[in-house]
This record gives C-alpha cells, structure tokens and sequence, in this order.
DNA sequence: CATGAGATTCTAGCAACGCTAGAGAGGATC
DNA sequence: GATCCTCTCTAGCGTTGCTAGAATCTCATG
C-alpha cells in the first residue's frame, strides 16, 4: 500500500514539475517556446511522460491557466478587500486585474485568448474561475443598477480589451493609465 | 516595354490570387488551416513563389487584415451615415463593428489578435486603418466631453473585448445583445 | 532465489510546418 | 545560334506535436 502511495506521489510531484517548468518558460520566452521537447528536457525525463500526465500541450496550458485563475481571484480579492471604501473598491480591483494581466502576460493569455478547451461561463466552470469572476462581482454590487451579472461581463469586457489591445501594440502606450480611469469612471454610477 | 507591363500585371493578379486564397481558407476553416503548402497548391504554383511575393505567412496575414480594415471603414461610415440622428450613430456603428467581427471572425483576427507587424496607433498606420478608426471617432464626437481620441480608443476596446471573449466562449451567448446595449448606453453621455 | 507479469520509460520515427538553396527551363539579347 | 538572365521548380533542412514498439525496471509468486 505504502509502495503505491509512494508511487502516487512521485507521480503528481512530477505532473507539478511539467506545469511549472511550462509556466516559467512561458513568462520568460513566450508560449511559442514551450515545446514539447524544451518541457521534458526540463523535468529530465523524455518526451512521451509528458502525455502520460496531459493529453497534449493544450492540456498542459489549462493546467497553466487553471493556477492563473486562482492567483488572479487571490489578488482581487485582496484588493478588493484592502480597498478605502466600496467605491473605490471597484477601481482598486480593476487596477489588479490590470496590474496582473501586465506582469504575466503569458499568463493571461493561456487563460483569456488561448485555451479554448475549459468551460467557462457556465456552472461547470472551474472553482477559481468563478471565484475570480465573483470578486469583479462583488466590486461592482454597489454601482449596479440591476443586473449585476451583465453589467460585471460588460465591464470585464472592457478591461480585457484594454488590455489586449495595449499589450498587442494597438493603443497609444502614454494613455493607458486615462483610458483605464476613463473606462472605471463610466461603469461608475 | 509591353511585355515588361504585362509582366508585372500577371505579376500583381498572382499576388492578388495569393490574398484571396489566404482569406477564403481563413474563413473557411481558420488560419490553422492556411498553411503554405496549401496556399502554393490553390495557386497553382509551387510554395517559393510565395516567398517572391511576401516575406512569410505573417506578411501574408497582414495583407489580409489590410482589406479588412478597408472593408471595415466602408461598413462603418454606411452605418454612421444611415443614421437616424447624431445619437443613433454611435449605436448603429457599434452594431456594424459587432456584425463585422461575428461574420467574418478569422480576418477580425488577422486584424486586430494576430498580426502584429503593422504599426496601429501611429501616423505609419495603413490609411485604411486610420479610415476605419475615424469612423468611430466620428460617431462619437456627439457624445465626447473632452478627450475624443482616448474616449474612442476606450469604448472601442470594449467592443473589442465583447467580441473576442464573447467568441472564444468566455462570456453567455445568450446576453451578447444586452451586453452591447449596456457598453453603448455607458458611453452615451 | 529465480522467474514471469505488469507497469514504466525510452528510442526512434511519422507527418506536417515555415522556409530556402540550388538546379533547371524559358525567353530576351547580342 | 550562343549567351545571359529571370523565373520557377524539386528537394531538403530544421522544427513542431505526437505515438508505436522496444527495452528496462519492479514486484509478487513458484
């Protein structure tokens, strides 16, 4: 019994190993570098591992994207918390979410504009998907008007659009911070 | 001199040829799809030929997104120009950006996710593009306090992220049309 | 202690990708 | 008619994600 548990642990220890190793590549040099070749070079063991933990790269990258969703929700969460007042807590979260979505650019995408493959507005989603959505919810409970749950899609919208779009070289840079401040001010009654 | 003309006319009908082949199998099956070989093989020529025309599949891409965002500045100014009033405008263009990117969402792709060699906001950006973001700037100016440029750069990002998300199955389906009401309602004062 | 079964891991390779070097064919020029 | 030059093709390089089948290692059983 011992031997299997081992054996077991090994095993997810490894899995650990595979999804961390694609994620600090990622963020260092970009999806693109993440080959299947580079990640089991890394974890010092051969290729044909990796699709015993994953059923391929995409699988790999929900992995990625799955750990994002949950430091995403932790720091919402905490400035949402942290925040003055709950008016301002909804600028303080839009802030995080832009403030993440700048230092892990990698990140972001493999949970935003790669990974087609997790569900995702629907109850099936998971856990920490919907934890990070609620905090954005919940920043927006004292602004809303009536349905909170659109109203939070529209403005989440815009934020990732800002973001994309910036990052992709498509806005002005110098005026990132005023369309940010612009975007809160009008979801902001 | 004759058949030097002729040349580059056959010449300049084959680049044509290449564009369209890129973009009817981008739409038809997704830029995955568009490989070189396939490219070469639709043509009718073999695959260096490509490379006599453009530098690579991104240069490729590019000149696809380029008759987007022709396309897109026609679609745009009809609908700003069929509107019923200054305040309708911003509406009605909203609607046409919404219909461009849901009917044709592998060249809003190459347009505004993909490509990302061409200069976007800067006076080097093609004129078509330049074009397609007066359209928007214009229907704006009605509802515009001050900063007209960041005003529209902002609302426009909001679309963007409406529609990407919204594609890629991160948002419910069903609410698209409120959600659109919502953003335009939010940047209608 | 030896052996066979079962799980685990590796080597080697497939098909497809973007792209390119160098050979060959064709028409224009002297 | 020989020579050049432009154009196009065949063939191939290095890389990708992924997989089949051989090899190795572990462990319970005779």
């Amino acid at each position: 019994m011992s031997i299997r548990a081992r054996r077991e642990r090994e095993r997810a220890e490894r899995e650990r190993l595979i999804v961390a190793a694609a994620r600090e590549l990622a963020e260092a040099e970009g999806w693109d570098a993440v080959t299947t070749r580079r990640l089991a070079e890394q974890i010092e063991y051969s290729q044909p591992v990796l699709y015993s933990h994953f059923s391929g790269k995409d699988a790999i990258m929900a992995a990625v994207a799955l750990e994002g969703f949950a430091e995403l929700a932790a720091a919402l969460r905490t400035a949402r918390r942290s925040a003055s007042g709950p008016r301002q807590a909804l600028a303080d979260v839009a802030a995080a979410y832009a403030a993440f979505a700048a230092q892990r650019p990698a990140l972001y995408d493999a949970m935003f504009t790669h990974v087609v493959n997790l569900p995702f507005a629907s109850p099936e989603a998971p856990a920490a998907l919907h934890a990070a959505f609620d905090e954005l919810r919940r920043a927006m409970q004292p602004v809303a008007d009536d349905d909170l749950e659109t109203l939070a899609e529209t403005f989440w919208s815009g934020l990732h659009g800002l973001l994309t779009l910036m990052r992709n070289g498509r806005l002005r840079s110098e005026e990132h911070q005023r369309r940010l401040a612009l975007l809160i001010r009008r979801f902001s009654t």
